[in-house]
DNA sequence: TTGTATGCGTTATCAA
DNA sequence: TTGATAACGCATACAA
């Protein structure tokens, strides 16, 4: 089916039809409808193809994200792709790490090498979800990239501004939640506070330690640099973490720590069972990155909830409108909520289930 | 950039260009590599537009799929994409579920809807990985829309066999995992086994739960009626089955329950310890699809890991095999495999870490 | 309001 | 081995 089949079958030239197709008000009524009706009837739909020769538009996004199994990036590509197919928009989805999971035959790419990709797919936007862009060293090479990718088409980034990087930015409050979990620990009473989880290196991880060490600073609390231990984002990094942090100051543990994100904090808490601890008997835990299912886990997870899923509407709408060439800047603010459970041993909780 | 400036750059002709994009051989070696340094140079890739026009292929693959933020499909998705990339194929994907997140505004669209979408994409095959084919009973309008699908391009399901459905399809072993598992704890000596989650209605629920029962009849022990709870697929699921099953039969507990997946599982020992019961001391609980992250729980999951990267990957060659007009049935044997933890009870395995 | 004609960038057919 | 050209399906400028 052709335009011009169906400008046949209505008896009209195809620029009638494409005049339907498209809206155009300078159409009679009458022709309009008989022609809607022929389309209609066989079930006709305009090339992509053909269009965009002409336009120079696939009506597709793509979206670059480190690992999409990461439940942090799945809603966020669900928000994403929910606000992006409303706008007929369709999503072309790229998982750029493939470190956890044992693929043979493994692609072995790097981010660049994506944008490469997606630029031959013609789409009309870029949204990047973290990934390399995270790093606090991002390398000139991957900034270079991003700027050549972003003279192409528009580039929408969830993450940190980064200087010489011409591409929009959307940003994160990372620090203020982490602040509300330290009051809330200073208020049961914790003197010692810990904080594990998150890669070194990359921007989430430092600024989040950098908000706790000065919100303790603020406060006159020491900070015990043994008490933060780094690692990676997932439930093994952050059972590798506590065990670290467990070795080396037995002495003097932590009667609190914070985790970066839900999946870290489940790690530790088996990690400390291991070794015959109880959480939050012995210490306490609270996660800075809720996750669904933490109201499940043993002990229920006391967490920050991010409200992440306008980071996900807002990067796609600014992605939008600049595609349609606006430059105006969206702004949002989403404060972190923390939603207090077991784990962090506030009394009168143990049963309570938000 | 396109392929005249190219040519002109080169001193040759468009076709000679077109020829060296296309590796055709009769090209002069010195030619061949003039062009291609200018290809280089100018960082040249070909318009998809204008090739689709021609060729009638995107290069893009569909994947349709329920619920990315599950384990399961995430995983699948993965693999999926991998291998797609391999192959010169991007993947759209279509989340078509959206009830457990409160998006505002959201879509309300059927898997239909998503099959006439996809089709404007003019992907050049689809993948559909569970959803409403995974129904007892799909809808006639349904499997109607799948064939009208399957005639312009090829479909490959992950998911049973369905008559009058001309799709292609990736069948999983559903039954024999559970029969192990069933095997398991009659060895440790459970006599009174539950099934408790999945969605009631949906092929892999009943598969498993006829492979429950039937593996209990032939070895002549009783099957509890009450001590089957369907719900759905999630933590909270799990939660509500378990409280029910503790609530209809408290006179006569099962001693060992079968959950559909690790979520569910989690979701049930939480259930249990709420009412005071111990996972594994007073029942014992086994899952029938591992996730990741199943080693971190407390107690660790005894868990099938069914081996889904080779579904994915499967389905991915078997689609683009089908595109490129093989008519070959591929055919791989996954056999599930049990991994035994704590959750089950199993003596001597309560450091274990797989 | 409607129709005609052109161009978008590529591949393929054919002739040289 | 190479080049000229038609064709792919659509939108749009222009003419009517």
């Amino acid at each position: 089916m052709t335009i011009q089949e169906i400008a046949q079958k209505s008896g009209v030239s195809v620029s009638t039809v494409s005049r339907v197709l498209n809206n155009s008000p300078s159409v009679s009524p009458k022709k309009r409808e008989k022609i809607q009706q022929i389309i209609d009837e066989y079930n006709y739909t305009p090339s992509v193809f053909a269009r965009g020769m002409v336009n120079h538009t696939s009506k597709n996004i793509g979206i670059i994200l480190p690992d999409i199994t990461n439940p942090y990036f799945a809603s966020l590509f669900l928000e994403v792709q929910n606000f992006a197919l409303k706008n007929q928009y369709a999503t072309l989805l790229f998982n750029t790490m493939f470190v956890r999971h044992q693929l043979q035959n493994e692609l072995h790419l790097n981010e660049e090498d994506y944008f490469k990709m997606i630029l031959e797919k013609q789409v009309d936007g870029v949204l990047i979800l973290g990934g390399s862009i995270d790093k606090e060293d991002v390398p000139n090479s991957f900034i270079h990239a991003l700027n050549q990718l972003q003279r192409r088409v528009p580039v929408v980034i969830v993450g940190s501004k980064i200087d010489g990087c011409d591409c929009l930015f959307i940003e994160r409050n990372l620090k203020q939640g982490v602040t509300s979990i330290v009051h809330h620990f200073i208020a049961l009473g914790h003197e010692r506070i810990g904080f594990i989880g998150g890669e070194p290196g990359i921007r989430i991880t430092s600024a989040r330690i950098d908000a706790f060490k000065h919100s303790l600073q603020v406060l006159n609390k020491q900070v015990d640099e043994r008490h933060i231990v780094t690692s990676d984002y997932y439930a093994q990094d952050g059972y590798s973490a506590m065990i670290q942090l467990l070795d080396t100051s037995a002495d003097s543990l932590p009667t609190a720590v914070i985790a970066i994100n839900d999946m870290v904090a489940i790690g530790a808490i088996r990690a400390m069972r291991d070794r015959g601890l109880d959480c939050p008997g012995d210490i306490a835990i609270a996660s800075c990155d809720q996750f669904l299912q933490s109201d499940y886990s043993i002990p229920r997870l006391t967490s920050l909830d991010q409200h992440n899923e306008y980071l996900g509407r807002m990067a796609v709408m600014q992605l939008i409108s600049a595609i349609n060439g606006s430059e105006e800047m969206l702004s949002i603010n989403h404060s972190p909520e923390l939603i207090i459970r077991e784990s962090c041993g506030a009394a009168g909780d143990a049963g309570s289930r938000t």
